[in-house]
DNA sequence: ACATGACACCCGACCGTTCGGTAGGTTGAT
DNA sequence: ATCAACCTACCGAACGGTCGGGTGTCATGT
């Protein structure tokens, strides 16, 4: 009959963006209803609306409150300026797997693309604070190695597709495949990883080749 | 009052699956209702259930009849032999394209990630009568190459997620984005396509290099 | 030291609507 | 006469959201 949680203060509304984000991303926005997800928290669901107005507001939390640290440690690793033109597009990479793979952020994509029609808002906001500024700090760092002469002259929009395709429809194959006994055999995260990354530097330190026909 | 499609005979099912496969993709399984499909179809919802017994059974048909047609088309790329490996691969990368881009078997990925909790099979079907068999055709073409001594001996499994991620991940980034105003400046199609592929051939048919480090 | 009221938090019960699905009848072609 | 195709009308359950109220905390006035 007591406050649930007396030690914590606040950290209730935590507690519901966290359970809500692992909602979303696994069941979909339509197929998460507020009555299930109180009921895993373990709390009523006139309690969800008195910290959220609506499931719309706390559906657009969980994003745009996801994404803020994954887009700032990667923008970090742009401008540390400790390391080579290599080392640096080697480190964003095993980050921009690590952000897909293992927090929920690298799975919302799907879950954007749900939504988008209906809330048009979302789509956008997650466009611009997210995948453009993920990009765009790839990006950046692949024009910066050209520039220092570190890299080859490749079309740096070709590369940033061949830099985050694999990753993202990697996550989403896991996801899809996550009730597989054989997953980790079919995606093994660690060797698709590591061959992705050698793959990537070999066509950005490459010497020119001649042009093929 | 009288019967809608006297002219067109049994073509009712098709009509169904096509609808239905175009709301599931862009609303999600849990956000399509059976009355939304049955008005945008035109018929009534008893109607809908004199097809199909049920929801799940409509998408169990849409995802297994999806696909087929994808498959083969791109086996039979496979086993044409009137042209190069090079051509082949290039042939196989532009049907790719194609497929993803332009049919709706490519945002089915997505879908079946939502529902493989509740319908566990439809992943299962879906991973091995189309992912497998798509994978395993492209991986074949470039170890047939690699044999004939056409290509560089690259690890065939990092190549099929530098083919295929980029595609699959275009596809969903330009659902996600389908309200934007500059959706195809930010994801120009034809352009991406043909450096995607450009940077693959390099790959593929490029001499030993040096091993970096 | 203590009463007070504002406040954050949470609850059980309920609202109108929509959900997937069904029952039973009508139509039109074979 | 039969039967696939389609209809109107309806069902119980679950949906998002609201209501009035209960409970513990804390700053404040006296």
């Amino acid at each position: 009959m007591t406050k649930n949680d007396p030690a914590q203060g606040s950290s209730r509304r935590a507690d519901i963006l966290s359970h809500a984000t692992e909602a979303f991303v696994s069941r979909g926005y339509a197929g998460t209803s507020m009555a299930d997800l109180a009921r895993a928290i373990g709390i009523q669901k006139a309690s969800l609306y008195h910290h959220f107005p609506s499931k719309e507001t706390l559906f657009v939390a969980c994003v745009t409150e996801g994404y803020e640290g994954a887009v700032r440690r990667l923008e970090v690793i742009r401008t540390d300026g400790a390391t080579t033109d290599s080392e640096r597009i080697r480190a964003a990479m095993e980050e921009i797997y690590r952000i897909n793979l293992t927090t929920p952020v690298g799975r919302m994509a799907p879950l954007i693309a749900e939504v988008a029609a209906t809330i048009p808002e979302i789509a956008q906001a997650f466009h611009s604070g997210f995948i453009a500024r993920h990009y765009a700090t790839v990006t950046g760092m692949i024009e910066d190695g050209i520039t220092r002469g570190s890299f080859a002259r490749v079309d740096p929009l070709g590369m940033q597709h061949l830099i985050f395709g694999p990753v993202i429809t990697l996550a989403l194959s896991r996801e899809m495949t996550a009730s597989f006994p054989d997953r980790d055999a079919l995606y093994p995260v660690d060797r698709i990883r590591e061959t992705h990354i050698d793959l990537i530097m070999r066509l950005l330190t490459e010497r020119e080749l001649s042009d093929g026909s």
